[in-house]
Formats: structure tokens, sequence, C-alpha cells
DNA sequence: CTGTTAGCGCATTCAT
DNA sequence: ATGAATGCGCTAACAG
């Protein structure tokens, strides 16, 4: 594999040259320029990257930790990463964690460790201590904001989102409405929570903590339990905190015949394709996901390039309620 | 950031040493070991791998093209592929397609410039002759072989997958069966149409090319084009090449009235969440989708550690008819 | 505009 | 078992 010595000797100038040919570096006169260009073409000569990337201290490469790529939700917010990434002539390393901590704190090793320059944190659980030695100007959080890690993100008003989608709810009629949402530990959940309870104040509905529902984003567990609730109590809403466990809610409904949406009102949350795919098709909170990774992307790359004008911020991208035949 | 050296200089030994230390040398006495580990640690020095990779001439990274990580097939190959990666300490570089030939150029090219060690083509549409000069050895072709790339590969049988699904329809009493698969420059769905025809020939049935849909894998052609098909002739089943299309099949039949599956009976393919979760439950064709993503990935990683052992291969993974509403 | 030269951090001979 | 020295391929001063 020819290098750029090959090159330079064979255009018969000096290396450094080549390296300016490499780097369109203007500052190289256009005869000499075609010289190296030829000799380029015909060794077939391939700049090597890994000396490239080492000679200027930079991968190029931005790594992206999500807990799973099997849900729509952050394959669609990769993509905005992927294709925003692509545009500044970075690549991306994936991750997805499962929600382990520990592949998270491993990989983010990667940053200091330089085989990445800077990662992107999409809702992904990570440990404290593993991340708080790293540089918060080289990650960004998208879709969930921890407050202990001090870093910029890109993520929709979880709170509000919640509020106008319950209110919504109220405002067709309902009044005795489930709250479905994830586990404790996730701030965009406790937000959403305290969402519902606003829009349940705002319109004179007791608030009860027994109403709120702690599951899994999956259909499967939302399912098992609403089946059994729907039948010993009567409510005549639930607001899930994804489209899959609103998927999970219709068909506890169906199950016990209720009709939806009259008797038994759901709605999703992302806003992902089942939730339009589905029958009935699913009311749901859109989320801006490719937007989300693409505002991301945008930042941390930002950040990198000029480390020297960060400055830490937080963007609210805009949510938006889809109306569909499930609530 | 401490270097080497520096941990050299603090330990009281050479630069050698510290690398042998750092690479699990085992020449190298317990003592000094421990001496440089203290050194190690009281720096906090971390091991630059810009450097390293460089100095081994590898990345430690693999490419995995694909045409979208939107679908949930591709999603849960990408998985197998991550984890075994992530089991012999590769780390993956994505890249979709969207099934552009040029953005995947782009991205094979990062194999002869070393940003990444070798690609896995995950049914990518690809360009012949920028592949062409890229080593066999460094590709493995996964879900899809195209011929004139002359590489191992991981896919089921797509020709017998397809005979199985339309021998059991037909078994199930089916006559005037549908075939809607991909495009034409798609090896699979060319096998699948071969399946399908001898299915046919098999029962006794007239193979009819006007029977056969080429549309795209979405749910939207497809419904559009059974809505109108639907009504002028009347057909009894139609197996689909994605299980997305057996949702357009569905909503169409159910649009112009037809009982599923015992008026109109509909197959899915590939067994993603979907067809689990639809109403009805779409019978379909299963792929070891995980299976194929860590098989690649196992053939990927052997032949880029022992090249000199390589061999090409063509792995073809079992397939299961999963059984449920829809057919 | 171009050439000479140094050196990025590490792993690896080749000595000892 | 350890150290000294070399160089991977490239970019970036610096000098001219």
């Amino acid at each position: 594999m020819p290098t750029v010595k090959d090159v330079a000797k064979k255009a018969g100038v000096s290396v450094a040259t080549v390296s300016r040919v490499l780097n369109n570096s203007n500052k190289v006169s256009e005869e000499t320029r075609q010289r190296v260009l030829k000799a380029i073409e015909e060794l077939g000569f391939k700049p090597n990257l890994l000396a490239r990337n080492f000679r200027k201290d930079k991968s190029n490469l931005i790594l992206v930790i999500l807990p799973t790529i099997a849900n729509a939700y952050f394959a669609r917010v990769v993509k905005g990463v992927e294709d925003t990434a692509r545009k500044y002539d970075y690549g991306i390393l994936l991750c997805t964690t499962g929600n382990s901590p520990e592949v998270a704190s491993e990989y983010l090793k990667l940053i200091e460790r330089k085989q990445v320059d800077g990662a992107i944190i999409a809702s992904a659980k990570i440990d404290k201590d593993a991340v708080l030695e790293i540089d918060p100007k080289k990650i960004v959080q998208a879709c969930e904001f921890y407050q202990f890690l001090d870093t910029s993100c890109v993520l929709i008003d979880h709170k509000k989102a919640f509020f106008d989608i319950v209110d919504y709810l109220i405002k067709k009629g309902k009044k005795n409405i489930l709250c479905a949402i994830g586990n404790e530990g996730i701030p965009s959940e406790n937000e959403r929570k305290e969402g519902y309870r606003q829009a349940l104040e705002k319109n004179g509905i007791e608030f009860k903590e027994e109403n709120v529902i702690r599951c899994s984003y999956g259909w499967a567990e939302i399912y098992e339990r609403l089946k059994t609730l729907l039948c010993t109590k009567k409510y005549d809403a639930v607001a899930c905190s994804s489209d899959l466990m609103a998927v999970g809610a219709i068909k506890a409904a169906k199950a016990v015949g209720l009709k939806i949406p009259d008797e038994f009102a759901v709605t999703g949350f992302d806003n992902i394709m089942i939730s339009r795919l589905y029958e009935p098709s699913i009311t749901t909170v859109a989320q801006p996901m490719y937007d989300i990774g693409e505002k991301a992307a945008e930042i941390l790359i930002n950040s990198l390039e000029n480390p020297n004008s960060f400055s830490k911020e937080k963007f609210i991208l805009p949510h938006e309620i889809k109306t569909r035949e499930s609530a």
C-alpha cells in the first residue's frame, strides 16, 4: 500500500506538498497539484486514516449510546444523528446498552482513550461516577436529561407533553384516567407524572397515586396489569408513556370487552409507525425524534470543533398531539 | 494527558516495559508489573487508542452497512452483530444507506483507508465496481447474497422459505394465491418468486406472472394495489415478502370487506414484532435475524484475525413458519 | 509556493 | 526480564 512518500517521489515533490494537496491547502500551485493528483491516481494511493487521525489527535467518530435499537423511537433518533454526522464527515459508533450502566461506562471510556471524539447519550442509563470525569463538552444528552450529568441536552418538554395529552382526554369527557408510565429512575417519567397531576388539578379532578401504573415500555406488562384492573374498577381512559404500551392497553380493553374510545380511551407516546398502523390507530404525542438526533449531533460536533466557544445549553423541541381513533 | 513515557519515568522503568504491562506480556516480573500498574493508577494514564491502532495497523472497528435501521428486521440483525463484535472487543460503525449505492461505496472506502478493519453488508444495494477492488476477506454479506460479490455470506434459504409458506397456504385450501415481493434487483426476491412458482407447480396450480406483484417493503404500496385488485378479481390469499407488506394486505382485505383468513389469507415474512402484535396476528416466516448478525460478525472477525486460514463460505441458517391468525 | 524536519504515542525489534 | 532505539504514515511548524 503506497504512502505519501511514494506519491511524493513519483510526483517529484516533497511529502509536505502531497499532504497539502490531500488536505486541500490552497497554498499549492495548480500545476503541482495536478502532478500530485496524477501520482495519487497512478499509484492508487489511499490515505491511511489510522495515521491521519493519530497525527491530528481526532477520530472523527462519535459514540451513540442508547438502551436499544429495537425500539423504533431510538432507531429514528439514531438516523437523525447519523445523517448529521455524515454531513460533517463523522462516523457513528453504536452502543446499545440494554440499560446496563456498566456497558455504557465501558464505551464512554473510549472518549478518554480517543477512539471517539465525543458521545451522544440517548436516554441510556449511566453510572454517575463513570462519567463525571469526562469533559462535559464532549457529551450531549438526548431524549432524556439527567441533572447530575452537567452537559448540553436536546429533548421535548415531557411534563408539558403529558399535560397536553391528559388535558385532551379530559376535554374528550374522560374523568377516570389512568397514567401508565415507566420506572421511577427515569427523569422524564417523573416529569410526565407531574404533567398528569397538573392536568387533573387544572380540571378539578383529584389526583390519586394509585392511578399511576409504573411498568416497562413494552406491551406485555401493561396488558396483563390492565386486564385485571379493568375488570375490578371502572376507568375510562389511560395515558401511556409509549405507543407500545398503548397497544398493550388496547389489547387489554378489547379483552374485557370495552369499546374504544367511547368506553375506554387510550393514548400513546412518541408517534412511532405502529401508532398509525394499529387498529384502532393510536392517538399519541409526537416527538420530533429525527430532529432530536440531528440537533444533538449538531451541538456535539460544534462543541468538538469549537471547544472554546462552548456553552452548555438545553434545547427543548416541540411536541405535537396526533389525534387518531383510540382517543 | 499522561503517556507511556510519563508512566515509565514515574515507575522507573522503560517505555517498553510499560507497553509490556499494557499488553499483558508475561515477560515482566511481578514486582515491576505492580510498580507500573501503580504509576498508571497514580497518573490516571489511559492508553491512546489512536496511537495504538495506528501502530498495530488495526482499528478494531467493523462497518455495518444496511438499507435502514427503521425496519425492525435490520435492527435485530444489527444487535446480533453488535453483541458479537463487543465480545471480541470490536466496535461497530453504522451506515444506513437508504439503498443508495453511492453512500455504501463511500463508506466501503473506509476499509482501504483503515478506518475500519472490515464490513458486513446486510442486504444493502452496492455498486459492483466500487467494491470489487476490496479484499473479499474483509467483507461478509448478510441476509442477502449478491453473486458478483465474491465473499462469505450468512442468510436463510429464501427460495425454500417462500416455497414453504406458499405450500402451507395451499394445504390450507387456498388456490388463487398472489405473490407480493420486492423489486427485481434483489436476489432474494427472485429466489422467493421461484419458491412461489415451485410450490404452485408441485401442487398442480398454474403459475401466472400477472399474479406476482412487485412493490416496496412498506405497507402503503401493497395496500393501494391490493385494494384495487381485490375488487376486480377474486384471490383467496397473498404471500408477502415482509410483515409490513402483510399489514398493508390485511388493511386492504378489510377495506374491501373480506374475512381473514377464510375469505382471504395473508402471510408475512421475517417475524418482526408487529406480526405478533397486529390484529389479526400474522402468519409469517421467521428469520433468525439475531443469529444472522451474530454469525456474520463471527465469520468476519475470524477472517480478519486469521487471514491465512480464510475460506469463503455460504452459511444457510434455518427458517421457520410461525402459524398465527392471518392464514 | 515548496522542502526539510520533527514528532504525535505506542509496540516492537534487538540488544543485554 | 529489561532497556535503547526505531518507525508506523501523516501533518505542521519552520525556513527559504
